[in-house]
DNA sequence: ATTTATATACCTACCGGTAAGTACACCTAT
DNA sequence: ATAGGTGTACTTACCGGTAGGTATATAAAT
């Protein structure tokens, strides 16, 4: 392979990769119906058939941008699933990492929740529940496993799940909705170390 | 004023009511953006002149219908501060007020929260925040109570208040993105109970 | 020469909005 | 009692603009 062959895949892939970027952009602030094929096309300076040529539609770029999302947090899932010490500690790292990850691809994160939360608008089918229940199923292992070792009390697991996700759910969300947001990381920490507090055995301050 | 009078009177009001009831259902399910016109007075069985008639515009329709949620919710919560009891006791009627109150206008619900974390999508500006300042300013100012009386730990209020909206935040998602929600009323008020429990004062179980 | 990537020009269908008209109720003047 | 005027509620037909998508030509790469 040549250097010109190289070249010429770079400059393939840095079109696709434009057109991918400013269409999570524009997805992700003006939604599925409120973004035109011409504003993404536009703001990646080509013509509208180029992003018929790699996307084949609309829904395509679309479809291939939410795939993109998934597997970017699925990844980043597994890396925080499997860790070992403590279940107090491991419960710390999995969701002061998942907070990370959110930060860290923030846009992704903002299309995935716009998803969720939003109306179909006229976008394609796509099965949405899926980043919310990789983190619920590894935030309630690691709680089954705490109460099994004796470290958190006897008790419905569910429950103790559902309200550590919940709070991750709102600091969380709270990057996604406000340009200032009240919760940072330290907040967040703090208020998970609140919950844990409340649950772990021997609690007696 | 005769009978005749009432009955034009409420037909105005019927016309007017389906083209509210339509719009909300499809702005609901289908955006800002991806709905249009044609469709809500389809669906509200008159012609388009109509809408314009009496909303003036698209953003007419969608500002009253945001409008009325909001007020809807307002009034809500204006009933639900100012109890009286413990603060734990305040705090369970508090929250599972608004629980109840979710059900209740779920369809009204739905749309604050598409709009919270949907794509503004060309959709006309609104005080987007107001619901869920209100329900941390009243969880808050019980926390802050319960503090100073010492049923609740010495600590940061803003953490405790955070932990509970998000508990409570979560519930209510729950309610809105799944057919089959995986948590009920008794579940959150169980859930309310585990951080209760982990923040009261004289919690040595 | 062939394949791949891109541009120009165009298509049909649909968008939000509006002008003009109609039906009806009510009021006032004759 | 009747005619004319006014206002409200609604319809039909239409407007200019734009949406997603495509045929064809051209440029670039191999």
């Amino acid at each position: 392979m040549t250097e010109e062959a190289t070249a010429g895949a770079q400059a393939n892939q840095a079109v696709r990769e434009r057109l991918l970027a400013e269409g999570l952009r524009l997805f992700t602030s003006k939604g599925y119906a409120g973004t035109t094929v011409r504003e993404i096309v536009e703001a990646a300076g080509v013509t509208k058939p180029v992003l018929y040529y790699y996307f084949n539609s609309k829904e395509g770029i679309y479809l291939e941008l939410m795939e993109g999302a998934y597997t970017i947090f699925g990844e980043r899932m597994r890396e925080l699933v499997g860790k070992s010490g403590s279940a107090r500690d491991r419960m710390e790292i999995l969701c002061l990492g998942i907070f990370d990850a959110f930060l860290e691809f923030i846009d992704v994160a903002r299309l995935i929740y716009a998803i969720y939360f939003g109306p179909a608008q006229g976008a394609p089918q796509f099965e949405h529940d899926q980043a919310f229940d990789w983190m619920l199923d590894a935030v309630r292992t690691v709680v089954a496993e705490g109460i099994a070792s004796g470290e958190f009390r006897p008790g419905d697991p569910a429950d103790m799940t559902w309200v550590i996700i919940g709070c991750l759910n709102v600091c969380m969300e709270e990057q996604l909705c406000r340009n200032d947001p009240r919760i940072n990381r330290d907040d967040t920490k703090r208020m998970l170390a609140l919950i844990l507090d409340g649950i772990s055995r021997g609690d007696a301050k």
